[in-house]
DNA sequence: GCTTGTTAGTTACAAAAACAACTAATATCT
DNA sequence: AGATATTAGTTGTTTTTGTAACTAACAAGC
């Protein structure tokens, strides 16, 4: 009756725990303050982090599919923290830039998060950081491909 | 402008991709042949793993709010995998155990979830299988608490 | 030019999660 | 005993997500 396997030796399920744990912690940072959501962060992370991006673009780097990613540039411009632009050679693409606002959240946020960051990792040893988060990336699938695919893959 | 920042060197982030990519590939086993939701799997696993338990046990023990675990008890019972039981002791309080349905469905996503954790830990060396597993549990907040508080000390 | 196909993004509807308010049973305090 | 507080579990309402169907712009074939 499967007497000695443990919930808490579960990949799916220890993932599932810390992913949640450190989620809701970090939250904060970017909902109290800001009233985002997760993948709004995300979207401003990334038109951040790396300059003008079509929506798609977005969507492919941080794996959010489309329908959230719309939702979410959408409450993004609500908030004023972006602008959209159509695209001339292709009315479709619509470049989103980041507002002032904007880019001061992401400074702001992102400062957070590198605090955030630094707090969990010191209670390790860099060896151990580094298998933690090469072994994460391995099983997210952002590098090697080995597990069966997602649905996610929009 | 944090022109270094790496998304992909984010704690929370990396732990949610690898979180939403083990998950969905494990879902098929609770969810395609049984029709469950990750609540339910994991209320099953609960009870078939430790026996009877109450509503309250099972919440405190997998770190779920008891709104979802009251609903997924009522689906569960639906599905006849479990019966409930009013203690006389204490009328509130009621015991839960798995019918042998139950019990079939609990033996057979258990094997499956021994597997799946087999075959992602086989990619890496038991030296880092050790590390990542110890370092999600205290992330996690299973062990020693070292994170803020979360909301879900229900 | 006009059908057919594709692509970017939005919208509408259904499923699930979060949160708050509730009921019923028991415990406590005086 | 009777008022008040707690506790186990449920129900109802609101957000958020997932999924599919849609619109508008462009591309290709003929």
């Amino acid at each position: 009756m499967d007497t000695d396997f443990e919930l808490q030796d579960f990949l799916p399920y220890l993932l599932n725990q810390a992913a949640e744990a450190s989620g809701l912690a970090f939250q904060k940072h970017y909902k109290e303050r800001y009233g985002m959501l997760r993948t709004e962060w995300r979207a401003l992370f990334h038109l951040g982090r790396y300059g003008a991006l079509t929506a798609k673009e977005i969507g492919q780097m941080a794996r959010v599919h489309k329908t959230k990613i719309s939702r979410a540039v959408a409450a993004l411009e609500q908030k004023r923290f972006l602008t959209r632009q159509q695209m001339t050679q292709d009315r479709r693409h619509e470049n989103l830039h980041l507002t002032k606002a904007g880019q001061a959240a992401f400074a702001d946020i992102c400062a957070a998060a590198r605090r955030f960051d630094d707090q969990i990792t010191a209670q390790f040893t860099p060896q151990e950081v580094a298998t933690l988060k090469s072994c994460l990336s391995r099983i997210a699938g952002l590098e090697t491909r080995n597990l069966p695919k997602t649905k996610n893959s929009n």
